[in-house]
DNA sequence: AGCCTAATTGATATCAAGTATCAATAATGA
DNA sequence: TCATTATTGATACTTGATATCAATTAGGCT
């Protein structure tokens, strides 16, 4: 991870919708509170089964909030339904382990200079882009060699 | 694009099927045709809409294939239903115009070297990736400025 | 050509993720 | 405290996609 710390930026979901001039409930507080304990990237219904005492409705409307407010990120998964995790660095892609499905944030000023780059080749203008890199992580490497 | 020519890989999606050892029917070359005939990316819905007459499970089943016969790239949509667009170039990554939803290609030797100097950053080994650029494509810019 | 077998089809049921509805409830400001 | 407005959550529904399985079809064989 060389020299470049990413300096984490304070995340905190519940003020995070209050600054969208939402009111503070105690199912978003719930929600937002199960979202900041699990640390790894989760999908709508792990957070639903987590949370029987939130309605359905409620948890699906309070993630959309939190995506809208810019401190989930929703990722998509081909097959299946997508997964958020937590923004926790200004603008950065994914890791995905193809393995555990475990998920982590990376970032790299060359993806922005590619994206410079390709303007001249692309027909149109460049409003955004996504990536995701797939790895097996190192948990799952040693685990295989272990040789499960 | 200048000097670089993509060589399009000649796709002949009901060839493509038989590689795998699937027979041809009448079903199946009535979805390859029509994939073949319209340019643009498609969802699996819009196929079955447009094939009334093939079934709706025979539709999705040859779209796998075709997925697992690498001669369609699925590509995921974070609000909707995933879509399909032929894979004319050997590696690439897809444009998508976030006005109309059409879906370009392109293939980029940065991408590949960024991947291997990621390698060093990531806590793993990557097995794959994954890129989409979205952009307003020029046909809505030029629509735009006309003023619609 | 006719037959056999395995692959394929497609109507239907089912599943899963997510949204719309709306009466009941809770939060805020006066 | 009251009035107003936002929020909640049970329920029904929508959409995309898969499982089931009897009927059909393709391809090889004689």
């Amino acid at each position: 991870m060389a020299s470049g710390i990413a300096i984490p930026v304070e995340v905190d979901l519940i003020t995070a919708l209050e600054d969208q001039g939402l009111r503070r409930t105690s199912a978003r507080s719930a929600v937002a509170t199960r979202i900041e304990s699990v640390s790894d990237a989760f999908t709508a219904e792990q957070l639903c089964r987590d949370l029987p005492e939130v309605g359905r409705a409620t948890v699906y409307r309070t993630i959309r909030h939190l995506v809208d407010a810019g401190a989930l990120c929703k990722l998509p998964i081909l097959d299946g339904a997508p997964m958020y995790s937590i923004a926790r660095v200004e603008h950065h892609h994914h890791t995905i382990c193809s393995k555990c499905g475990s998920v982590g944030e990376f970032r790299h000023s060359t993806v922005e200079r590619l994206m410079r780059s390709l303007e001249k080749e692309i027909d149109g203008e460049i409003v955004g882009h996504r990536m995701e890199i797939f790895i097996t992580c190192n948990q799952c490497l040693s685990s295989t060699n272990r040789g499960e």
